[in-house]
DNA sequence: TTCCACCTCCTACCTGAGGAGGAGGCCGCG
DNA sequence: CGCGGCCTCCTCCTCAGGTAGGAGGTGGAA
């Protein structure tokens, strides 16, 4: 027996909700809430399995209330249920530490395959988003540092820290040499690369993960 | 009716999938790969809506296959179907270009579910790795657009193009104004957003997803 | 030893980038 | 209507960045 609790303002939602679980075996709903802030005292007092959770709540929104509730001790997990189809809510959810992200037009089979997905451990997205997630992923944990091997040590060093954006007499001063010996450097990497200036010898370090964002 | 190409080399995973997918209206195998070194071939002479891959192949494993057929023009979704759940394999596939990976393990139901995500356009994750790719979606892209807003429209072009390696001179032809006018809009994002020069203006761009790598 | 790659530092020179300070035109808002 | 923000373009000036061509020192490999 799967149990589950229901956050969302309307108790229109709230209410199909219900019937659609009831109408499934396995699954219970032990308690609803319609204000994200109540959620934390709900989970804390019911104990759901999961947690099924709206965005767009007044007072405490839902991923606030998935923050909040994620930072507790042993946390359900929480399946976010929204109409809107937005990234920075996407990104918001699944930062504040939500398992499951569906649109509110998936049909109801869909819902309850993420509701058991949740309760098993897994997790779950919407289609229509899969898609985003994926991308962020593919450029997120890049396989090795790419080929620059053509550059000696020396020159990876110096790359790096033009890299970060640093200007020739800071290398220098980083690396205990003479502005003079960075920019002999620094010709030799733009040669070597195939670069013209250091704008695309930073494009460079970043596409080759030479340096990451923040 | 959506058109399927089927890569496995195994006959016995074909003609199970071939069995599936006939029993569904709407599908039609269009083709059948036993080797990743056939299927860029049979891409281009069938022109399938989805493909499905196996990745366990001998000669041309399934990421290699992928990579190569994503490297084609406008090529067809992928769908990975495997046997095992392996993090060096789920990351190679999505990394190639895969738009979907499903476990064997999977009910025939999803594997009919995916096929039609991915002829949509979508993205299909199996639940049992959904999480690992929602925790790199969660440690990787922090704020996917952060607050540059005190930048105009104009002004924000401009960064981008900056962040892209361009010179003024570039950006001037690239958007159609004048030297100095791109001058002029450099100097003003400088002073707005607190950066020395061009270089720290590129990190700028890459640490607040104006631009992202590669 | 000789050769070579690398690191270091040098001079001299040229160009693009950036700062300072405007100016004119367009448009929306009070 | 006038004000202010934005986009556009201008000049004059300075300097960091980049090019060209070298020179001396080290250490490893042939």
């Amino acid at each position: 027996m799967i149990k589950v609790l229901l956050v969302d303002d309307q108790e229109l939602v709230r209410s199909g909700l219900r019937r659609i679980l009831r109408r499934k075996d396995g699954f219970a709903v032990v308690g609803e809430c319609a204000d994200g802030a109540e959620v934390e005292a709900a989970a804390a007092a019911e104990r759901p399995d999961v947690v099924v959770m709206d965005l767009r709540m007044k007072h405490v929104d839902g991923i606030e209330a998935t923050r909040r509730l994620q930072a507790t001790a042993d946390p359900p997990p929480v399946l976010v249920l929204t109409t809107f189809d937005d990234d920075q809510l996407l990104s918001g959810a699944l930062r504040a530490g939500a398992s499951g992200f569906l649109l509110k037009d998936s049909p109801a089979e869909d819902v309850i395959r993420g509701v058991r997905s949740l309760a098993a451990g897994e997790a779950c997205l919407d289609p229509a988003v899969t898609g985003r997630v994926l991308n962020a992923y593919r450029s997120a944990a890049p396989p090795p540092e790419a080929a620059a091997d053509e550059l000696t040590s020396r020159e990876h060093d110096v790359l790096a820290l033009i890299g970060r954006g640093l200007s020739n007499g800071e290398i220098a001063s980083e690396l205990g040499i003479s502005e003079v010996t960075v920019k002999s450097h620094v010709g030799h990497i733009f040669v070597k690369l195939g670069l013209r200036d250091r704008a695309a010898a930073i494009v460079y370090a970043f596409d080759h993960r030479i340096v990451t964002p923040k």
